[in-house]
Parts: C-alpha cells; sequence; structure tokens
RNA sequence: GCGCCCUUAGCUCAGUUGGAUAGAGCAACGGUUUUCUAAACCGUGGGUCGGAGGUUCGAAUCCUCCAGGGCGCGCCA
C-alpha cells in the first residue's frame, strides 16, 4: 500500500477519462505528474503538481485547471474530506478518517510493509568487501562491507534474488610478497632469523607471526628451507589462513557471503585467455601504445607495444593493458575474466561496492562488462567513500607500513556491531564520513542508533504492560476510529515508509533508511511526551487496558521500525 | 594534466525522478520526571544552499563555466 502511487493512479484515471470527455488535453509524457506530502502549514495530507504540469500544454493557468480537476478528483474520490488550491497551482487533500482507517487495515499485519512488489523477480549479484587477503579487515573496509550488505539486504526485503560474493585476489605480486613475509615470519620462529623489517614490498603486521605459527603447527611435513619450492603450497595456506581471519572480521559485522570466487581459479581455468579471445573477436583488443599519465615522474615509463583492451569505445580516458611486460596478465585481465564468469552464470543485474581508492577502476571494468554483455546497465557500481578515524578529539591516522591500523575487530571491541552498522549507513555513501569513537560509543541521543532503538524499546514496554506480544498479529473487529492530529502527523510519515524504500533501492542509497528510521523516532519521542499533560494521549489507561486505535498506532509503528532495522542488519532490543 | 566524489547554520550532516517559508543533530541559553522507559521532550537564536551564468511557471536539486577540499590515475591489486 503505497498512497503516493495510489493517487497517482487516481489521477491519471481522471485524467484520462476527462481527456476523452474533451475537458482537457494530455501530453504523451506524464510522468512529472507526483503526489508528495505538502509542508506542515498547510494542514493537509497529500498534494499534487498536476495543474502546473498540464498549465502550458493546455494553455491555461494553473489555477484554472486546479480548480477543474479539483472538482474532479472530488467527486472520484471518497477518502477526501477537504479540497484545496494554493498558489502556484498546487492540488491539496485532506484525507478524512475513513482513509486512515483503510490504510491501517491494509498494511497493519503486513511484515513486508514499504517492501516493493515488482512483478517480476531479478537475480543480483552484489560483490563487496573483496578485500586483499594479506590479513584482517580494518576500519576502511567495514564501510563498504556494510554498505554491500545492506544493499543486498534492500534487495531481498523487495523480493529480489540476491547472491552475495567476495572475489579473493589470491594471485598476483601482492600475493606473493605477502607469502613471503609468511615465510620469513615462519623461519624467525624455526630458526630466529630476523624479520627484514625495512623491506617496503614485505608485510611487516604482526598477525603474520600467527599466520606462520598456525602453518608451520599444521602442516608438520612443510619445510621452510627455499621459498620457490613451497611457494605454491605456502601461498594457499597463507590465503587460507587470511580468509579465516576475514571471515571472523565479517561474522562479528554481522555479514556472510553466500560465495567466495577466487582469482587463482579463474588464471588456472584459463577463463583469461578465453575472455580475451572473446574480445579479440569483437574487436576489443588490439596491440598498441599508450602514453603515461600527465603530470607525474615520466622518467620509469617504459613504451612498448602492448595487448590493450578498447575502453575509450565507452567513454574511458585511455585503453587499459591486459598484459604485463613478461606476459602474465594484469589484474585488470583477470577481472575482465572474473566479470565474463560473472556473467555466464546469468544473473540480471550486476552490482560491485568499492572502496573510494578504487573509483577510478568504475570506467574500465564496466566498459568490459558492456563490451561482453552488450548491455548499457548491466554493472553498477557503488563507491564507498573515505572514514576518517577521530580518536580523542584528534584524526587518527593508519599506516599499513607500520602495521598500525585499527582492525574490525578493535572496532566491535570498542564500539559493537550496531553502532558500527548504524553510523556507517547513517550517511549518503558519497560522502565522507567522520567516525568518532567517544561518540558511536555514547548512549544518548547524541548516538542516533540509540534513539531508534529506544523508540522500539517505548512501544515494546506498552505491550510488556498489557501483556501481549508485540510480535503476535493484531485482530481488530472493526475499523473505525479517529486519530487526533498528532497522531495523523505520525501516519503520514508512515506513508512515507514505502517511498523511502523505493528511493532507497533505485538509486542503491541505504543511508536513506536510517535518516527516516530517526525522523519517525523523532516524532514518536514527541507524542510519547504529550502523555505527561495530557491523559487522551496515554496509551495505556487506568484500568490497564489500551484501546483499539492505540495499539493499531503503536503496533504500525513498531512493524516499520523493525523491519527498518532489520535491512539495516540491528537489533531492536524490547528492553534498554 | 585527466577522472570520480564533496562544498547547505559555528561544527557534523539530511534534503535529486525540479515544487510551496531549505531541515535535523551537536554546540549555547532557558525549561519539563508523584503518570506507559528522561537513552526522552519543549522553547530561543542561527542560512548569499561555494561563485557566476543558463534551462522554466518554479532550481539546493538539471546544464555550462569557475573556485576550494578529498580520492585516484604507470604492465599494484
Amino acid at each position: 500500500m503505497n498512497i503516493f502511487k495510489f493517487y497517482i493512479d487516481k489521477i491519471i484515471d481522471i485524467l484520462k477519462t476527462a481527456n476523452k470527455e474533451g475537458l482537457i488535453y494530455l501530453p504523451e509524457n506524464l510522468n512529472s505528474i507526483n503526489v508528495d506530502i505538502p509542508p506542515p502549514k498547510f494542514n493537509c495530507d497529500i498534494s499534487t503538481n498536476v495543474a502546473m504540469v498540464l498549465s502550458k500544454p493546455n494553455n491555461k493557468s494553473p489555477i484554472e485547471i486546479a480548480e477543474t480537476l479539483s472538482s474532479l478528483i472530488k467527486e472520484n474520490d471518497k477518502y477526501i474530506e477537504k479540497i484545496t488550491i494554493e498558489k502556484p497551482g498546487f492540488i491539496n487533500l485532506k484525507l478524512n478518517k475513513d482513509f486512515w482507517n483503510f490504510l491501517l487495515h491494509e498494511i497493519i499485519n503486513d511484515k513486508e510493509y514499504g517492501s516493493q512488489k515488482t512483478k517480476n523477480q531479478k537475480t543480483y549479484l552484489v560483490e563487496f568487501v573483496s578485500a586483499n587477503p594479506t590479513g584482517p579487515l580494518h576500519v576502511g573496509h567495514s564501510r563498504g562491507a556494510i554498505l554491500g550488505d545492506v544493499i543486498s539486504n534492500l534487495l531481498k526485503f523487495n523480493n529480489q534474488k540476491v547472491t552475495k560474493e567476495y572475489y579473493v585476489n589470491d594471485y598476483g605480486n601482492q600475493i606473493l610478497h605477502f607469502t613471503k613475509s609468511v615465510f620469513l615470519r615462519a623461519r624467525e620462529i624455526l630458526y630466529k632469523e630476523k624479520f627484514p623489517i625495512d623491506n617496503p614490498d614485505l608485510y611487516p603486521g604482526d598477525y603474520l607471526k600467527q599466520i606462520a605459527k598456525n602453518i608451520i603447527d599444521q602442516n608438520s611435513d612443510l619445510k621452510f628451507n627455499n621459498f620457490d619450492e613451497i611457494s605454491k603450497n605456502l601461498t594457499n595456506l597463507s590465503v587460507k589462513e587470511s580468509i579465516k581471519l576475514i571471515k571472523i572480521n565479517l561474522n562479528n559485522l554481522g555479514i556472510v557471503h553466500d560465495n567466495f570466487a577466487t582469482e587463482s581459479e579463474i588464471v588456472q581455468n584459463n577463463e583469461v585467455e578465453n575472455v580475451i579471445k572473446k574480445l579479440q573477436n569483437d574487436k576489443f583488443v588490439y596491440t598498441g601504445k599508450i602514453n603515461a599519465p600527465e603530470g607525474e615522474d615520466k622518467s620509469n615509463w617504459i613504451e612498448r607495444e602492448q595487448l590493450l583492451f578498447k575502453s575509450t569505445d565507452f567513454g574511458d580516458d585511455k585503453d587499459r593493458s591486459l598484459q604485463k611486460y613478461d606476459k602474465s596478465w594484469t589484474y585488470f585481465a583477470s577481472d575482465v575474466a572474473y566479470h565474463y564468469n560473472k556473467l555466464n552464470r546469468k544473473y540480471d543485474m550486476l552490482i560491485n561496492i568499492l572502496g573510494a581508492d578504487h573509483a577510478g577502476y568504475i570506467k574500465r571494468i564496466t566498459s568490459a562488462v558492456e563490451a561482453l554483455s552488450g548491455e548499457k546497465n548491466k554493472l553498477t557500481c557503488k563507491v564507498s567513500q573515505l572514514v576518517k578515524l577521530i580518536k580523542d578529539g584528534k584524526p587518527f591516522k593508519m599506516s599499513k607500513r607500520k602495521g598500525d591500523y585499527i582492525t574490525v575487530e578493535d572496532l566491535i571491541n570498542e564500539v559493537g556491531k550496531d553502532a558500527t552498522r548504524f553510523i556507517m549507513l547513517n550517511r549518503s555513501n558519497d560522502a565522507e564520513l567522520d567516525f568518532d569513537f567517544s561518540k558511536v560509543k555514547e548512549k544518548s541521543k547524541d548516538n542516533p542508533l540509540y534513539y531508534v532503538q529506544y523508540c522500539y524499546a517505548r512501544i515494546s514496554s506498552v505491550f510488556r504492560n498489557i501483556k501481549q506480544n508485540i510480535n503476535d498479529d493484531i485482530i481488530i473487529s472493526n475499523y473505525d476510529f479517529k486519530y487526533s492530529n498528532e497522531e495523523i502527523i505520525i501516519l503520514k510519515k508512515i506513508t512515507e515508509w514505502p517511498k523511502c524504500i523505493e528511493i532507497a533501492t533505485e538509486k542503491l542509497e541505504p543511508h536513506r533508511i536510517p535518516v527516516y528510521l530517526y525522523e519517525l523516532s523523532s516524532e514518536f519521542h514527541s507524542y510519547w511526551n504529550m502523555g505527561k499533560n495530557d491523559p487522551s494521549k496515554r496509551f495505556i489507561e487506568k484500568n490497564n487496558k489500551i484501546k483499539d486505535d492505540k495499539i493499531v498506532f503503536l503496533k504500525i509503528i513498531s512493524n516499520v521500525i523493525k523491519s527498518g532495522m532489520n535491512i539495516l542488519g540491528v537489533e531492536t532490543p524490547e528492553k534498554m
């Protein structure tokens, strides 16, 4: 039940009839007609811009059209108490009590209220995190991880089919350096050799000692004499250890992937060769030269003939290299193969969540997917911007070099899963985020998580006091209530929930959900406090009973909060 | 040099399929608890929506240009 759609459909029906009767001329495209909630001062529930949109094509003033339409609307809708026209031509509707009773009756026990019920269910592959398997996740990874998880939840809430995937980059130079670091840490343990801490290629973090120790303990036959001899085996073991750590981190954040795809498998199965052959056949690959980037030190630049992907055909600023100097594949080449692999698994839509530092990569990979699929918007990439850590009022800089960074484990231990998720989701993913440790820990209004949870807890306390289970369906025989103006303000907010979900889904912007939940909670807290002076606004009466209208009211609000918090992956405790 | 993101109140930020007087929180000041959870509420002040053009009935929102900040750009992943 989306009242905006409900009224747009209604208005368009009326327009079509009026058009047939020759009362009004209709342009082809009616998309700019919309229905909204008007500002509070008009004391109305719904407004539409239809008269202004039709003004020009009809060569009449908006007010004139509004007058014609408003009488038609009024005749055709039994839910209208009052209809007014406001300059410059808005039509404002005030809905009667039958409407609110109808609405509440529709949604009271609908656990999926707000869900976008589309006819065709689509399959999505959401790839996120995909951090290099060279150690545990740090705070920077967690924002994208949470974003991807909640986008998946959001799609699922709308009854779409979602696979959550992690792409393990277990191939290439960084992994080689990582394995070498494990090797040297192992020798440090076994032979007391000093780890070359100053070698900038190696990974200095302490966690490598533990990884090395685990590998030694579990593989007594492995000899740490010659790196080249055990390199392949040790890579596998080291990556496995890393993935183990990463999975623990993800679990602590409340995230479980459905699938882990590995780069090494893509390479071993010759998928890179295959995809490049396909692109060659389609004339998207050629041998040529590319220029060094402007404004940087070009002294090390070696110009050479190389295998290039024609991403400029799709709007990229240069073509992209597929092969390294030694003829091995670039990261991009295997990623193209990986995306071809995704395409062959026949998903309707692909979504990638990337960190800000990989944003420059989007153009070339969407180009590749377009070249391979022939579809323009098959792949959507969302970027999670930087997280600026603030500790003790000062920015906290992480340095991978020194192994000096805040891990997900530190984060969860210090602020907890729910607060982390809520705060990280409370901002647009396109904007940088200040993450202030002391504030996130604070149990007050400063922390929007507790504010929303407290709203749910307050509602729960009413249910507890009247000895009802908040999760049970509400059975009401007769929907005939008259809500006060203060209550209708909140009911109006409730009607916005489907719209919030719609926009959040369409734009893949889950931050709209915590923002909405905060606003709804704010209105509820405000109402709650009115009960102090005005007994009619209290929920429980002197005889410890509750009226039907009140319990319906509470149930609706708690349903919305609960389903919103579920999408966010955050708890709704009944007591705080 | 190029690409992406950001610029809205003192601070941190919401606000886009273009809508009516641009909203929250924090900070400041003053109030609210014999009554369902005060982790709450109420009130007061605070704005050239970075700048300049354009598009139109109407622009924080769309287009162009400019400025400032961030991230990134090599056969690293």
